[in-house]
DNA sequence: CTTGAACCTCAAGTGGCTTGAGGGCGTAGC
DNA sequence: GCTACGCCCTCAAGCCACTTGAGGTTCAAG
């Protein structure tokens, strides 16, 4: 198949292929004309490459997915990896928790304090009030 | 004061100040001998900036809050900022939790199914199980 | 034979800086 | 006066994961 019905059926745009092989994350298919042909298993390849993207693994991990499915031992390595990854998604949700609770509070004290009166500045706009 | 009396006083990168010179974020200042000489204005203007950045307000963000503040109308303004940016935090928290649900999901098949199990592929990495 | 879609490569843009190379300014000690 | 050192300067490239655009080629249909 040529890469536009790789493409669609991946789920990836065709830039975002030519990038990948341009990295070395896809092995560069073989050509007819000087365009790319690709096979059932670039596809396998390519539809892994989006599963590990859609659960936001980076380009360096899903790589090493890559490796361990070609070395047959996927499992072990991956759940690591998983947990790994799992752990940085909960610091961030626990990041922007914190923040969502700071910048929260900064408009209810605008409501109340600034916008409500005739208070001179804006609660939101004052230095040290919410620094993450 | 010069450029890295300021970058302390402000808690910003000197790197940083100049970047948001560059982009004209932050007025240039007066020289001497080549050197910029920046007076208290600069240092409130820029911490206001680190306290933009610290809610993660963008650039962008940022710059219309500066000028809302040289405007003199800050608070209604910033508060519509505000509040879109508190909705955009929490589009945010709730994709990362959809995330951390996926991949602890997967994880903890993992464990069930494949890694204590002579599964012959690990779950993580079907494809469709855990698509965003 | 021509049209048009799909393909090709290469370069630049996105955001928000950081890092590095290569050189100038200012002050203190000798 | 000279040197050493720290701070300053500009400009360019790097990070991430692509997207977008320009300009040209190949392929299938009419």
């Amino acid at each position: 198949m040529r890469i536009g019905v790789l493409a669609k059926a991946a789920g990836v745009s065709v830039p975002a292929i030519r990038y990948y092989e341009s990295i070395g994350l896809l092995t560069p298919p073989a050509r007819q004309g000087g365009q790319r042909i690709y096979g059932s298993d670039d596809l396998r390849a390519l539809s892994l490459v989006r599963h590990c993207r859609e659960l936001d693994f980076s380009i360096d991990e899903t790589r090493d997915i890559l490796a361990s499915v070609q070395r047959r031992s996927p499992c072990r390595d991956t759940k690591v990896l998983a947990e790994k990854h799992l752990g940085s998604i909960r610091k961030k949700i626990a990041e922007l928790r914190a923040l969502e609770a700071t910048v929260a509070a900064l408009v209810s004290g605008c409501e109340t304090t600034c916008c409500g009166s005739a208070a001179p500045d804006c609660v939101i706009l004052q230095p040290g009030c919410g620094a993450a």
